[in-house]
DNA sequence: AGCACGCCGACT
DNA sequence: GTCGGCGTGCTC
């Protein structure tokens, strides 16, 4: 079956073109062309990129108005049409475009650049003189050049009298990674003849011929044959052109993997892990898209069921996903995956390079491996037979995009596993309270594991009163209980890990006269001193400036830092400890392409005592040898304005907790606190969770928030504080003359950070537990928006179900 | 988004 | 008179 039309989604993201459009697709591209092709069309004056969304036979488009696709870009879709209609769900589901639902399920090096170039339609005699020189080497030139030259009214002359033409061209990247190979001739006869013309005094040659002919045929390293036959690349070109081998390109996958793994088997699994298991695998047989939250306290055992799941997934000849909170944190998770699948495992995460994420993806799309371990955004592998989804951790806040399309991982999960009728499995030690609600509901399934896997017993915790601790005098940042336990590891040889919880915590320039705090100049946030430049840095706009000298506000000259840095506690230890050896992971140290795993793996083999970090080393380090975890200051997440802040800290600290005594040698877990008494540190003691939930769920029910109601957040912001706060009046106006009654819409207020980039902020909150209305109104007030305020300077953005507020 | 078209003010 | 300011409207 063939069509005449194409429906294209064109590569700009604009409230008005936000729909197909219909192109006429050649003859010569009729039989190759499908649903998820990209192709190369005119739109309006340029050459965009779209995907083929539909094919059909004809159209209601004038004959007069209809183009022709330019270009088919792919011979394989890179679109399933599963991807297709889960970009429509997504862009309904978050309110985007959908051309960014679409591109957000491809790697970044399919995507198209754009580029506008200035083509010579005549002889270059023609041309006005200034603009002869630029096309004396190509007839086309990028209309860069000429705007940077300030040539644009000539060449605005030389286009309207047709010397010249403006095109638009669509670049990809995409590009396949090619190694170099060296094909030696078939012919042994051919070889014989090349190696007796070879002049006599050309002795490396002559050799070099004769070991070809031993090897007729072959395909082989350039630098095998170098080694092999100690000769030079001169000599190999020499043979080359006398026509005994020639070169040819591979098709390679670049690898992101440096290091080698042994294989390994299933491990002998406990009671409750068996009963876990078997319930996943028989939802598997059974087809039924079921969702299960596997909840097990830390070092039960978790990714070891995910592991045997996803065997039984390989063994139906289905493919399995697992997400991991950003993937590049914890290499000890991904090596456990490849030493049991092997080649059949690809990877995806940020800490991949462009090409290197292409080819991970290339791996799935044509089906060369058949599990991903993968951030967020590996949700969209493109599979085709998905039989298990797997999410590591349910509770991070990394599954949801902060940027358009503005989705949650999870949710993606479980619209693909009802399209695949496939199991969801949504693991965690300290589950989201909406997954562990929902579990609770039986719209989950809930799976317990209560004992450590090696029936270890949990580390015992201690919370330190840290303000008894200042009414003795000590003023430090380490308790006294703390600094023995530190002692005592250092004399054992064994290893600690300290944490410091920074959020909101860090070093900042304070004056000590006038009591100003530097701020960013574009945002309304104090700047946060960086010693590694000896700079003062904003961490949401990237502005950057020197350490004043004196105060801005007063000039005072006692200006000078405060906060506990990793930095500074590392300074603070070494004073304590001279002779221990301290490793430090924060972001100025692991900035480095493949740092982590380099700081890890070296801890992990004992090059240090002491790991320190912020949140990012409370999850997934697993050394037999970390016996101590201290927590600094656990009460920084707590006064965060956020509804989660109890939860979050919660789950931090059962988390941090959970990386000591995982072996044979008991672990002991330090926490300093200023309110120890509150529930969410006490109860992190034992890792009790269910009161905690029992708890925090009354706490949510009174305040109203999820999950006894849904949330939905609107931003609005403009360079003008008025015109910010004038437009988010209007949008709660309109949102309370059209929702019902019992949904409730608080603000506008002021946003956290009240002016972030020059802009200042308000937001709107809207608390509902049913409203069919929802989304059809606030797909009005966009459309408003996009329609008419956008023009004024307003940005507005919808937050369906926002991760933090 | 990005561009063309078109209608009004201040300049060679 | 014309150059160029940016408001308006369109893109198969």
């Amino acid at each position: 079956m063939t069509f005449r039309i194409a429906e294209v989604i064109v590569d700009v993201a604009a409230y008005p073109v936000d729909r197909p459009f219909d192109y006429l697709v050649p003859e010569q591209m009729q039989s190759l062309i499908e649903c998820g092709s990209r192709v190369k069309v005119p739109f309006g004056p340029r050459n965009v990129l779209g995907f083929v969304v539909g094919l059909k036979e004809d159209t209601d488009v004038p004959i007069d108005k209809i183009k022709e696709v330019t270009k088919l870009i792919d011979i394989e879709p890179v679109l399933t049409t599963e991807m297709l209609q889960l970009a429509k769900w997504l862009k309904n589901k978050t309110i985007c475009f959908e051309i960014d639902a679409l591109q957000v399920m491809l790697p970044s090096a399919l995507r198209a650049k754009y580029e506008k170039m200035v083509t010579l339609q005549t002889d270059i005699e023609n041309l006005p003189i200034d603009l002869q020189e630029h096309f004396k080497k190509s007839g086309r030139v990028n209309y860069k050049v000429f705007e940077k030259l300030h040539l644009l009214q000539t060449l605005k002359m030389a286009i309207s009298h047709k010397l010249l033409a403006v095109e638009y061209v669509v670049k990809q990247q995409g590009n396949v990674k090619e190694i170099r190979k060296v094909k030696i001739a078939d012919d042994a006869n051919q070889l014989n003849e090349i190696s007796a013309q070879i002049s006599n005094r050309a002795k490396k040659q002559k050799l070099l011929v004769e070991w070809l002919i031993q090897h007729v045929g072959k395909v082989m390293d350039p630098e095998t044959i170098l080694t092999e036959t100690n000769s030079s690349m001169a000599v190999l070109q020499a043979v080359i052109d006398l026509g005994a081998a020639k070169f040819v390109h591979q098709e390679v996958y670049r690898d992101p993997f440096t290091k080698e793994v042994k294989k390994t088997t299933s491990l002998h699994l406990t009671d409750e892990q068996t009963v876990a298991l078997e319930k996943i695998t028989s939802s598997m047989e059974n087809k039924q898209p079921e969702t299960f939250l596997l909840h097990g306290v830390t070092g039960s055992g978790k990714t070891e069921v995910y592991l045997q799941a996803i065997q039984q997934c390989l063994n139906d000849d289905k493919e399995a996903i697992v997400l991991v909170p950003e993937i590049s944190l914890t290499p000890q998770m991904t090596e456990r995956f490849r030493s049991r699948f092997g080649e059949l495992v690809a990877v995806m995460h940020s800490g991949l390079s462009v090409g290197e994420k292409y080819d991970e993806w290339r791996k799935v799309h044509e089906g060369k491996v058949k599990v991903v371990v993968g951030a967020r955004s590996a949700i969209f592998a493109p599979f085709d037979n998905v039989g298990l989804i797997i999410l590591d951790e349910e509770h991070e806040s990394t599954y949801k995009q902060e940027d358009s399309p503005r989705y949650h991982a999870r949710d993606v999960a479980i619209w693909r596993s009802e399209y695949h009728n496939c199991p969801v499995l949504l693991g965690s030690a300290t589950p989201s309270l909406e997954s562990y609600a929902r579990a609770q509901k039986n719209v989950y399934t809930l799976l317990t594991l209560k004992q450590r896997a090696l029936k270890q017993s949990l580390p015992t915790v201690e919370i330190v009163d840290m303000r008894e601790e200042l009414k003795s005098g000590n003023r430090s940042m380490f308790s006294e209980k703390l600094v023995e336990s530190i002692r005592i590891r250092l004399d054992k040889k064994e290893q600690i890990v300290l944490f410091l919880n920074r959020r909101g915590y860090s070093s900042f320039v304070l004056c000590r006269d006038c009591g100003t705090v530097v701020q960013c100049e574009n945002c309304d946030i104090s700047l946060t001193y960086h010693r590694s430049n000896e700079k003062l840095k904003c961490h949401y706009c990237g502005y950057e400036q020197h350490v004043p000298r004196e105060c801005p506000q007063c000039q005072s000259d006692h200006i000078r830092f405060f906060g506990t840095g990793t930095q500074k506690v590392e300074e603070e230890i070494l004073k304590l400890f001279p002779e221990a050896r301290v490793l430090r992971m924060d972001v100025d140290t692991t900035r480095q392409k493949g740092a982590h795993e380099k700081l890890l793996e070296s801890f992990g083999e004992g090059h240090a005592d002491i790991l320190l970090g912020t949140q990012m080393i409370a999850k997934g380090l697993d050394f037999p040898n970390i016996t101590l975890v201290g927590v600094l200051s656990a009460d920084t997440s707590l006064h965060l304005p956020d509804y989660r802040a109890a939860e979050k800290t919660f789950q931090l600290l059962t988390q941090v907790g959970g990386r000591a005594g995982r072996s044979a040698l008991p672990g002991e877990v330090v926490i300093q606190s200023y309110t120890p008494e509150h529930y969410a540190i006490e109860l992190s003691k034992e890792q009790h969770y269910e009161p905690f939930y029992q708890l925090e769920m009354t706490m949510r029910h009174q305040a109203g928030y999820p999950p006894y109601y849904y949330l939905a957040l609107i931003q609005v912001s403009h360079e003008d504080l008025m015109m910010a706060a004038e437009y988010a009046q209007k949008s709660v106006d309109y949102l309370r003359s059209n929702l019902s009654f019992n949904v409730s819409i608080i603000g506008p207020t002021v946003a956290g950070i009240s002016r972030l980039q020059n802009r200042y902020r308000y937001q709107c909150l809207i608390k509902y537990k049913i409203e069919p209305k929802l989304i059809p109104t606030l797909m009005q007030l966009i459309k408003l928006y996009r329609s008419d305020w956008i023009k004024k300077g307003i940005i507005l953005t919808i937050d369906l179900d926002p991760s933090t507020i």
